[in-house]
DNA sequence: CTCCAGTGGATAGTGATGCTATCTGCTATC
DNA sequence: GATAGCAGATAGCATCACTATCCACTGGAG
C-alpha cells in the first residue's frame, strides 16, 4: 500500500499523512528503496485513531503524541500502563482551583467511598468547575454532584466490565484509550439529547419545536 | 469600578479585556467622558462567564459570540430560547457519520423512547462517533449505548428539575449554559475518576498505583 | 493649576497550532 | 525512456486568541 492509496482509505490527504509521519504519530511505513516504503492495515488503523482522538477527543497533536507514546510504549511497566494512559489523556487541570473546590471533591469522594489518586487530573479539573460554579453565584448548581457521581458510577462499571473482555494488556490499553474518548463524547451526546426530550416533557412540547 | 479594577476582580488582563469588549463579548461600559468607562457588577459576572466558557467548555470566542447572543436576546421568541441555547452550544457535528452510525442512533433512541428533533447536533455527533468506533474495529464498544442512555436520563432529569427551580427565563436560559457546559465537564470529570477506583477494584490495587 | 498614571479606541503585531505547498532527487511502471 | 508518483526536507500559510503600541485625553493627587 502506497501512501496514496492510504490517503484514500482514510479519507486523510497526503500532505497531512507525511506530516504525522513526520510529528512522530503515525509509524514510518517500510522502505522499500531510499524513497519508496510500504504501509499496511495497522497504518490505516492507527490513521483513523489518530483522526478519532483529534477530531472526537479534541486531542492537540502535543498530547496525542503522549498517548500515543503511552500505548506503543511495551518496555515500561505493563501493571501501570491502563493507569497511565488515563492520566494522560486529560489536559493538565483548569487551575483555577481554590481550597474550597478542593474540599468539596474530597468530600464527595469520601461520600460515595471513591479511592481516588491524589494527582487525578480530575480531581483539579472537577474541584475547578466547583469553585467557578460558586464565582458565577451557582452554588446551588453543585447538588448535581452526588447524582452525577452516582451515574458516573454506573457509567464506568460497564466501562470497565468491557475493557475487562479484552484478551491482552496491549489490546486493553487501546481500549481504555478510544473508549475514553468516544465514550465521554457519547455520554455528552446523550446528556444533551436527554435534556431536549426531557425538557419538552417537563415545560411542554413547544419549547423546544419549530426550529429551522 | 475602573478597567483596571476589573481586571484584578476576574484575573483577567486589561488587553483581554479589551479584546473582549471589541470582539463583543463583553458589553461596553458607561461612558462618562468620551475616553472615561465605568463598569459594574454585570461585567464582573461576564467576564467570568466568558472565562468559564472558554477555559473550562473549550468554546471559541466565535462560538462563544454566537451562545451569549442568543442569552442577551430578549426580542426574541423566549419560547425557543432555551432550545436555541442548547443548539448553539455544541460545535456543528462532525461529518463523518455514515448512514449506518445515524440508523444505529434513531434505534437507540426508539428504544428509549426518547423524541430528539432531527436537528439536534448531538445527533451527527453521536453517528460519527458510533461510525468511527465500527471503523476501528471496536463496534462492540457500542453496548454502552443503552446503559450510558440511562444514566444520561437519570442525569438530564437532575438538570431539568435544578433548572426548573429558576424563577424567571432569564435566569433559566443562562443556567441552561452554564449547567450545560460545567454539566460535561464534571460528568466527565467523575467518570474518568469513577474509572480508576473501578478499575482498581477490578483489577486489584496495584494497577493504578505508584504514579509520580 | 500642573502633572502624569491611567483610559478608551484604533491598529498592528505575536506565538502557537495544524496543516499545506514546493522542491529535489529518485523509482516503479508502462 | 518517458512519466507519474514517492520520500524527505524546508518553507509557507491561515486561523486563533490574544498582546503591544500609539494617540489624544482625563481624573485625581499634590
Amino acid at each position: 500500500m502506497r501512501v496514496a492509496e492510504l490517503s484514500t482509505a482514510t479519507g486523510v490527504t497526503v500532505p497531512t499523512i507525511k506530516y504525522y509521519l513526520r510529528e512522530g504519530l503515525l509509524p514510518q511505513g517500510e522502505l522499500t528503496s531510499p524513497n519508496q516504503a510500504r504501509y499496511g492495515e495497522q497504518h490505516v488503523r492507527r490513521l483513523r485513531l489518530i483522526r478519532a482522538l483529534i477530531e472526537v477527543g479534541g486531542l492537540s497533536v502535543a498530547r496525542l503524541r503522549e498517548v500515543l507514546a503511552t500505548l506503543d510504549d511495551h518496555d515500561g511497566e505493563i501493571n501501570n500502563l491502563l493507569g497511565t494512559v488515563q492520566f494522560n489523556i486529560l489536559p493538565p487541570g483548569d487551575d483555577q482551583a481554590d481550597a474550597a473546590g478542593i474540599a468539596e471533591v474530597d468530600r464527595l469522594l469520601e461520600r460515595h467511598g471513591w479511592h481516588v489518586s491524589e494527582k487525578h487530573p480530575a480531581r483539579q479539573v472537577l474541584a475547578g468547575v466547583i469553585t467557578r460554579a460558586r464565582q458565577l453565584g451557582m452554588g446551588w448548581l453543585l447538588e448535581v454532584l452526588d447524582p452525577y457521581a452516582v451515574a458516573a458510577e454506573q457509567v464506568a462499571k460497564v466501562d470497565i466490565d468491557l475493557t475487562a473482555r479484552q484478551g491482552d494488556r496491549e489490546a486493553m490499553s487501546e481500549v481504555v484509550v478510544v473508549g475514553t474518548i468516544l465514550g465521554d463524547a457519547m455520554l455528552t451526546a446523550l446528556r444533551h439529547m436527554a435534556h431536549e426530550f426531557t425538557s419538552a416533557r417537563r415545560f411542554g412540547a413547544e419549547s423546544f419545536t419549530d426550529r429551522s
